[in-house]
DNA sequence: ATTTACTTACTGACTGGTCAGTAAGTAAAT
DNA sequence: ATTTACTTACTGACCAGTCAGTAAGTAAAT
């Protein structure tokens, strides 16, 4: 392999690393990946991960920091763009797909839920700075919603899970059974079809509902 | 150990090692247990495992089977039982957060999840036995609606993901979350909420929507 | 320009330990 | 005495992490 000189090079060689480990640990969880596959395709030896990481344990927690990160800082600051919360909840219903199929979110999510119990402190650590952020940006968008009487007074906080439920299914869904079953789920149809129920469950109009 | 003689003794025990290695297998995944803990925690030793399954695979389909398809079958009497949809869904509402914290079948998804990869075979049997099985139920319980005019019309297979997808949800995060940060999600308020939105959402009540 | 001395990214064989599966042995019941 | 349920000591394969060595690059001296 070729040297790596220069920082920029060595950051982008790191990078290389942990896209490679998170693919590894997707694929075959912690336990079972070695550290030497891992190695193999970065396209480097098992003695030169050992240069860039101190071990399979920092590797993973790497992975859960560099890759999760950046995308709920874009999901936070889509939630506060627009003003109005229908409009919010309108580009939820094209965003949401998209961050499913181009970012590396699911991946991660799967890799966190299968070796939770190896590592409870990144677990914690995954929930505070990526899950309740998110959380509470929907959450807080809704409750001024519900506040001026834009839409009906519901739990918000449950309510934004209610929200989020989708994506984590259909996360789970693209990745273990269309995978493994050749299927592909129709993400553009499902967040439509979402969009439709809680336009309709949670706006106050025509003066109808109570 | 006694010993077990009768048929009735052997088939206690085999699912005794069943639940053990349901147990072992949530928590640590399937690469990073090791036969030896299951046999312990079933009260047995690790040779013993062999006179009643042949191999740590075969454990582990052993567990998706017996565990998953009663369930799935309560699930698909319990939704044919009422004639009128909003009853149903009304009963979904008591009988989701039962199923969540009295079966194993949570557990069951995430070992699943888990270890996909490793078992191919196994998780095109869960989905077409189990998953797609229950997310019929509840789509035909729904196109029923929708062709007497009960409900909106809407996709009744996607919306059925819907129904489900705050279940899957939930189990994740009981199993995961609350499990390694000390919290409890309020299930019962998370399914009276989306209960809420479904009929609001779905119900084609006082003439007002188009 | 070439040699020489030095630095550093990288390699891969090795070690200590683990574990699935096996087979020889024990003991309870008939 | 024989069968049957179970135990335990063992084996061979595998792997995280280490470290002695290699080779690529750099720079000073000739």
């Amino acid at each position: 392999m070729k040297r790596a000189q220069t920082e920029t090079q060595k950051s982008e060689r790191e990078a290389q690393i942990i896209q490679s480990a998170l693919e590894q640990f997707f694929q075959n969880g912690f336990s079972a990946t070695t550290m030497e596959s891992i190695g193999r395709h970065a396209g480097i030896s098992k003695g030169t991960l050992y240069l860039y990481f101190d071990s399979k344990e920092s590797l993973f927690i790497a992975i859960i920091k560099t890759i999760a990160i950046p995308q709920i800082e874009h999901l936070e600051a889509l939630l506060i763009q627009k003003p109005s919360v229908l409009e919010t909840l309108a580009l939820l219903q094209t965003e949401l797909p998209r961050l499913l199929r181009v970012s590396q979110l699911p991946k991660v999510a799967k890799v966190l839920i299968s070796d939770a119990f190896i590592f409870p402190e990144v677990v914690r650590h995954y929930r505070t700075h990526v899950v309740d952020r998110g959380l509470s940006a929907v959450a807080n968008c809704l409750r001024r919603g519900m506040d001026n009487r834009e839409l009906v007074p519901l739990d918000p906080e449950m309510t934004a899970r209610l929200v989020f439920a989708p994506v984590l299914m259909s996360a789970i869904w693209t990745l273990v059974f269309d995978r493994t079953c050749n299927t592909q789920l129709n993400l553009e149809l499902l967040f439509e079809t979402q969009h439709k129920i809680l336009i309709r469950a949670l706006t106050l109009d025509e003066a109808s509902h109570v």
